[in-house]
DNA sequence: GAACTTTGACCAGAA
DNA sequence: TTTCTGGTCAAAGTT
């Protein structure tokens, strides 16, 4: 079985263009890959807490990736109810937005179904451009996760590409729309998507969020680098074995594996030429819990939690809606450049770390 | 010195 | 069989 997901978040139509922004979602598909797995594959979770209450604040530096229009104080934009209307996010029930952005999509649980019935020819991937949990790999077989961001946000009409392999994704659109946020170049998408829908997460079996933690950058000055270099957010630690340039593709590819031993978990990484993150495929499951005591771990959604209400172990609820926990999900955020470089922000919910970041964390 | 990234070369499967 | 392509290896360089 193989899981996939993207989505994108974007502003109405009518919203100012300092002020809207899109992200492109990762599966977060660890966040339900291991409990859900562990749970027996039944549930599904749907993220019900809208993706506009970043663990950190914009970054501090100047730069298109979100831009806020002078005199709007951000926070303020954070708590706008514009911020959460419906036509930002997906209906909790029905996972399209109040354009129907995604009302081309089928439900996770469908879509399963869908494959099982051969409704996906190969029944290994399937794209789930929403937010919504799904269940878990319950075998040891490849999965397959397939997360595509996207700058632009998934447009009704937009192409469904499918690769060779059969791969169904969203492929990022190069043309930008003003009301698009545009990622720095360099900042990879985990931080974007971080920032604003670190919450949302959508199912899968392993780690998909990887390259979207929310690196976000670090008010007190967040290597970028660093970002660049560690390719996980996700929990687990990958290391690149290779990057070939895709045929059919001007974004390079790079391939990933899971560091921990005898793990056979890897995972494809495509970014666009500015360093956007234009697809992920996952293979394979991890034979392993994430890591701890790694900064990977970060206790961002714990914290997270605790602002959603929630509290860092057990289940947590978004809007009432349980979610995987920090400690079962590979969710974006909580990594390496979430938490360590990226986030600290974050703050230290569930750890012992960011103390230097506590005001930003009380703040947000 | 360990861990990681980069990158050219190699291999295997598909056309 | 040959060619093409994606995936992987491994040495070298970087952090």
């Amino acid at each position: 079985m193989t899981t996939s997901s993207s989505g994108s978040i974007e502003a109405p139509a009518n919203s100012r263009p300092g002020s809207s922004f899109s992200f492109a979602s990762t599966s977060f598909t660890d966040m339900m890959g291991s409990s859900a797995a562990a749970a027996g594959g039944a549930s599904r979770y749907k993220a019900m807490t809208p993706p506009s209450l970043p663990l950190s604040p914009p970054p501090v530096s100047p730069s298109s990736f979100f831009n806020i229009p002078g005199g709007l104080n951000p926070a303020d934009f954070l708590d706008s109810p514009a911020l959460l209307s419906s036509s930002m996010f997906p209906s909790p029930t029905t996972n399209a937005f109040a354009s129907q952005q995604f009302s081309w999509l089928t439900p996770p649980q469908q879509q399963q179904g869908a494959a099982e019935q051969g409704g996906d020819k190969d029944g290994q991937r399937q794209t789930y451009p929403d937010f919504s949990f799904q269940t878990a790999p319950t075998t040891e077989e490849a999965v397959r996760t397939t997360t595509t961001f996207q700058q632009p946000p998934i447009q009704p009409g937009a192409p469904l590409v499918r690769s060779a392999s059969g791969e169904d994704a969203y492929r990022g659109q190069q043309q930008q729309q003003p009301w698009s946020y545009q990622q720095q170049p360099g900042m990879d998408a985990g931080s974007s998507q971080a920032a604003y829908g670190g919450q949302f997460q959508a199912a899968g079996s392993s780690d998909a969020a990887t390259e979207m933690a929310p690196h976000v950058p670090a008010s007190g000055g967040y290597s970028q680098q660093q970002s660049q270099r560690r390719s996980s957010d996700d929990g687990y630690n990958w290391r690149k074995y290779g990057q070939k340039q895709v045929k059919g593709s001007e974004n390079p590819r790079s391939y990933y594996k899971c560091t921990f031993p005898s793990c056979p978990t890897k995972k494809k990484v495509e970014r666009s030429l500015d360093g956007q993150i234009t697809e992920i495929v996952y293979k394979g499951t991890h034979n392993h819990a994430k890591p701890q005591n790694t900064r990977r771990n970060s206790s961002a959604a714990a914290q997270l939690l605790q602002l959603q209400g929630g509290d860092a172990s057990g289940e947590h609820s978004f809007g009432g809606t349980p979610v995987a926990t920090p400690e079962n999900s590979s969710a974006s955020f909580g990594d390496d450049e979430a938490a360590g470089g990226g986030s600290p922000r974050a703050g230290n919910a569930g750890g012992d770390e960011f103390d230097e970041d506590e005001p930003d964390s009380k703040r947000w």
